[in-house]
DNA sequence: TATTATTACGACAAAATGTCGTAATACTTG
DNA sequence: CAAGTATTACGACATTTTGTCGTAATAATA
């Protein structure tokens, strides 16, 4: 479940399988390289094999050819940085970094209206002590 | 503004200038290897030159032996890679990652009480757009 | 069956990190 | 004051991580 953290370029894959739910390697080139020269063929299977490797993403090789996928949401990566960024800071408690944004005026008005009434829910009911 | 990432042993370094304030290289050394070989004391040092260089650690050199202490506070690192993460992943909002972690219960009810607490007091009414 | 695309995987260079050694300086004490 | 010790600055590596590329093997297609 602790995701690592992620490398820029390997994010950058990501960040194309978040927008487009399946992708071969030929279209992930394509976008991150776009002068598409021969060689970025293998860094681009090259960052999808880490990223399977650490179970960012799943392949699926069912079809003629290969398909990957997002394995992670953006939300749940983005969820487990932050879960592991208070482990590492806060001693896993949100509240720091919240009260210190808040203080520092570093969230807008907009902002806290929207984290107020997620905190409102209905699901915001049923947290574990 | 913008904290670079720290890496663990740096930010071991910052844990202690966290607690005690201010520290001669020495007392850091001491609690960082208890074993006290002859060899780490540059290690140390290089620890410290490094976050000089990136701004989270300020010398005084007025006393007969070097002090350090804390530029950025643990709150201030801290929000700023919790900004860092929300810009790099959604899009510099916050309501996201919450939001997920609420849904998935990962967040107590205590923590969600404390939360709320933050963004009902007055200090919260004052964000930019 | 040639030709081309696809895939797997090894190899490297560059950068970041963690560690150590040493030379220069300051300090202490016999 | 001189010898010894602590302190400080700084350079040098070994390791890891990241980003990149090449090539051999496989599959697809004309």
């Amino acid at each position: 479940m602790k995701q690592p953290t992620l490398a820029n370029a390997e994010l950058a894959v990501m960040e194309l399988l978040w927008q487009k739910d399946r992708m071969t390697p030929r279209q992930i080139r394509e976008q991150l390289y776009p002068n598409a020269s021969k060689a970025q063929h293998g860094t681009v299977q090259r960052l999808l094999q880490r990223l399977e490797d650490k179970g960012n993403v799943e392949r699926d090789s069912s079809q003629p050819v290969l398909f990957f996928s997002a394995k992670i949401s953006r939300q749940t990566y983005a969820s487990s940085q932050l879960e592991l960024l208070a482990a590492k800071l806060t001693g896993g408690s949100l509240a720091p970094l919240i009260t210190h944004l808040v203080e520092e005026k570093k969230i807008s008005r907009k902002e806290i209206e929207r984290l107020r009434a997620i905190l409102d829910s209905p699901q915001s009911d049923g947290g574990q002590a």
